[in-house]
DNA sequence: GCCTTGAAGTTACCG
DNA sequence: ACCGGTAACTTCAAGGCG
């Protein structure tokens, strides 16, 4: 059945075949068979073949041949949005007059759309080449009549995928012929379009070549430099197994390079994955391969990779993949190291392999004893990163589909533009003109509520919480830009919802165009939520939808996100601002509900309620919103006890389940030394679990005492930052300003964007002049005073604070008639 | 000139 | 380059004092 053929003869067609030079072309009729071919779509892009622009997909049939399907019959076009008033064919003859041989227009008609919802005649004018649009779009904005130019900006191949509802990471049917021309490619196929294309909806994935890989650069300074430094060792796992090497012999690196490259042409994979490649493996590859003068064409048309849109690298034909994008959205990962996101992923334990740091590489290199444990370290970072692969490249693939950008683009691009790419295909089906993308102003508006909580250790605490909040407040109250009706407008009352505090206006029919969006969305997952039921949750299938579910939930909560975004396409303030407007009525209002039943409120942040967990009650308040106010609201999680600080966003508690959580503290911070944080954990789980604050005084007293005498690897004494900026753009030199200033005088090299680890020395004056790069410090300058004073004991004492301990006891020794235990502290239920 | 204080700058979190 | 709300740190400059 694997290969069974999936080139099914339909009829036959006559093929239009243009050859010879320019100028002097033949046109020749001949007659061929056309095909229906199935194939999985990898990457899209462009080139002009014979003076015509031609669309090529790149991709996997079913029976597994790398295809390449032309388009030559798609133009490039955009609209013309007349003024009021102005006559359509009027301006249709002055726009003509623009037409000339060397650009021509091939088409300019009056067609009907919507925009923001009401219907309007514009027109729509194609022209032959991509790069023709902007140009008239240029002379045509500038015409009196004309009021604007729309969708003028969108790539061509992203216009040929939404036009012909072609989704890239999916399978699509297109009636093709063999191509008769074909072009220099390293596919097994080539066809040309002569029919249809239309996407076939399937949640079966192609076997996808994909290679790892990893550079390791001999860079003296962790500033490697293309002109001198050489790629020493490039490590690859293709097809998930079979690991290669290509190792410098000495600092010669050009066998390196050049064999790397021919081994990716020869396995010729369908998706690269690499960690960080975008930012460093390709562009140094790149240049390093200028220098030695090798080209590294690995691109499926004999190219090298070239920078393009979101940062990223593209490779022709393949899907250049970097797995850092994914890891950024890792929150729980605060240092993104390749190793660190591995570990935490379960892909490769840290203490199970080999790590060496930049600063050791040369001299593991260097030494012929010690060169192996380095080749084995860099073979790891090979395997990890295909783990990572594994993990996340699935739910990229599900990503691409949905929104309709090639996999290696939606990897690379942000989340607004990841909902802007699936709302402008929605807008095609609907026949909705996409809204230009123009310059504003940052602009600010209030946003959800915070209750302030109740002080204090509390028992038996349920969390409930708004399904969706904002998703359902946007379809409840029909919350869309083409839905707005502005303060200058005459709608009657009864036509339209009125939010709270701001007064902003929505008209209560028809739907809005994000309203149709995410109902189809919620109809969507509830659907994919459904198929997974049929499924066993280890077939690959089930892998397949519930990634899919996933992307879909994503893209649901940021459509609110995406209305107060000024960069938006369908940026609409007066939306956003009436979407919080009612979550904070919302969440009042529940409030007050949830008080008259006689529940305690202890805290609520946004969509959340801290109560008192009594079930009868609890079931009551679950109903009382649904029925009085309409949403849906349920019991997330019940804590055993929970304990509050005076401070908003920040609690801890242990669930029935046994599990301990913690919020907001510095525990779960990235920018608190590890000390600090491993400190504050242990004194929670110690209280939350033992309920015993002497235990957790001796055990912090204990830490001190080993931070004093350096009784502790200086890795737990690192503060990580992010440098976020430029050095030359602070304005105030912070410890990690001072710290990567540092770094820089030495030689290294420093971007916006990175992570700053510094530790703090002995010494007098400002911090920053004590903030060093970890790896220029031995523990012995270290300044354990600050790490005692300043760390550990303000992030324990957020806590045993309340307790009644204080810094003293914490640094000098007990005072036993101060303290309480736990049982002293419960805020409530024991003093009846 | 020294010390206190509060504003400003900065980062990372919560939902 | 999705939002606002929030805590907490360090720096920095202004103001008070002598």
């Amino acid at each position: 059945m694997k290969n069974a053929l999936t080139i099914i003869p339909l009829r036959v067609v006559f093929q239009i075949i243009k050859y010879g030079k320019m100028g002097r072309q033949t046109t020749l009729k001949i007659g061929v068979h056309e095909l229906k071919l199935r194939f999985w779509l990898i990457d899209i892009n462009y080139q002009i073949i014979n003076r015509e622009p031609n669309i090529l997909m790149w991709g996997v049939s079913e029976s597994g041949e790398r295809v390449l399907v032309v388009d030559r019959r798609f133009r490039p076009y955009f609209y013309v949005v007349p003024r009021k008033g102005v006559d359509i064919e009027m301006l249709k003859a002055k726009i003509m007059k623009l037409n000339n041989v060397r650009s021509p227009i091939l088409s300019l008609e009056a067609v009907e759309k919507k925009y923001y919802g009401k219907p309007i005649k514009v027109l729509k004018l194609v022209t032959l080449m991509p790069d023709q649009v902007p140009a008239y779009r240029e002379a045509i904005k500038n015409i009196p009549e004309v009021e604007d130019c729309l969708e003028a900006d969108i790539r061509f191949y992203m216009r040929y995928l939404i036009d012909n509802d072609v989704q890239p990471s999916g399978w699509n049917e297109a009636e093709v012929v063999e191509h008769p021309s074909p072009l220099k490619a390293s596919v097994d196929k080539q066809y040309i379009l002569t029919g249809n294309i239309r996407r076939v909806e399937s949640s079966i994935l192609p076997q996808l070549k994909t290679v790892s890989f990893d550079i390791e650069v001999l860079n003296p300074l962790g500033n490697p430099r293309p002109e001198k430094d050489p790629i020493i060792i490039v490590s690859v796992v293709a097809d998930g197994k079979s690991k290669v090497q290509f190792i410098a012999d000495g600092n010669d690196d050009k066998p390196v390079i050049k064999s790397f490259v021919e081994f990716i042409r020869k396995l010729d994979p369908d998706i690269i994955a690499g960690y960080n490649s975008n930012g460093f493996d390709w562009p140094y590859l790149v240049s390093r391969g200028k220098h030695v003068g090798i080209k590294i064409n690995v691109n499926r048309f004999g190219g090298e990779p070239h920078p393009s849109v979101y940062g990223h690298i593209s490779i022709i034909g393949r899907a250049n993949v970097d797995l850092y994008d994914f890891a950024e959205e890792l929150t729980e990962v605060k240092v993104k190291s390749l190793e660190n996101v591995a570990d935490y992923l379960g892909v490769m334990e840290k203490d199970k392999r080999i790590l060496i740091d930049w600063t050791e590489m040369a001299e593991y290199w260097n030494d012929p004893s010690k060169r192996p444990i380095f080749i084995k370290y860099a073979m790891q970072d090979a395997e990890s990163t295909q783990g990572l692969a594994e993990k996340f490249i699935p739910f990229g693939i599900q990503l691409s589909s949905l929104t309709g950008l090639p996999l290696d683009q939606v990897v690379a691009a942000a989340v607004g533009f990841r909902v802007e790419w699936f709302l402008m295909r929605e807008a095609y089906k609907q026949n909705e003109l996409v809204p230009n993308r123009i310059e504003r102003p940052y602009s600010t508006y209030k946003g959800a509520i915070v209750l302030e909580p109740k002080r204090g250790m509390h028992e038996n605490i349920a969390v409930l919480d708004f399904t969706s909040m904002y998703p359902s407040i946007m379809i409840k109250y029909n919350i869309s830009p083409d839905t707005y009706v502005g303060t200058d407008e005459n709608i009657p009352e009864h036509m339209v919802w009125k939010a709270p505090e701001v007064g902003h206006k929505f008209l209560k029919s028809p739907p809005g165009f994000f309203t149709r969006v995410l109902k189809a969305l919620i109809e969507l997952r509830a659907k994919l939520k459904e198929d997974l039921k049929r499924l066993s949750p280890d077939s690959p299938e089930y892998r397949v939808i519930d990634e899919r579910q996933r992307a879909v939930k994503v893209l649901t909560n940021a459509m609110y996100g995406y209305l107060g975004w000024t960069g938006a396409r369908w940026y609409c303030k007066p939306a956003a601002e009436a979407i919080t407007a009612w979550g904070r009525e919302l969440i009042t209002k529940a409030i007050d509900i949830a008080r008259g039943l006689g529940l305690k409120v202890i805290y609520g942040d946004t969509d959340s309620l801290f109560v008192s967990y009594v079930p009868g009650k609890i079931d009551e308040l679950i109903r009382l919103v649904r029925e009085e106010l309409g949403f849906e609201i349920k019991v997330d999680k019940v804590y055993k006890r929970v304990f509050f600080t005076e401070a908003k966003k920040r609690y801890c508690g242990l669930l029935i389940d046994g599990k301990v959580d913690i919020v907001g503290f510095e525990a779960v911070r990235g920018d608190w030394a590890e000390i600090a944080k491993e400190v504050q954990e242990r004194v929670v789980n110690i209280l939350l679990r033992e309920g015993s604050v002497e235990k957790a005084v001796e055990y912090v007293k204990g830490v001190v005492d080993d931070v004093r005498n350096h009784k502790l690897p200086l890795s737990k004494l690192i503060i990580w930052k992010t440098l976020s900026k430029k050095l030359s753009e602070y304005e105030v030199e912070a410890p990690h300003v001072a710290a990567a200033r540092k770094i820089v005088e030495r030689g290294g090299k420093i971007s916006a964007g990175e992570k700053i680890g510094y530790v703090i020395v002995k010494g007098s004056g400002k911090l920053s002049n004590r903030a060093y790069p970890y790896f220029m410090v031995k523990m012995e300058d270290i300044d354990s005073e600050y790490y005692i004073d300043r760390q550990i004991i303000p992030a324990v004492l957020r806590i045993l604070g309340y307790f009644g301990v204080t810094e003293k006891t914490l640094r000098l020794g007990r005072e036993p008639s101060k303290q309480r235990t736990l049982f002293d502290f419960f805020a409530s239920g024991r003093k009846k």
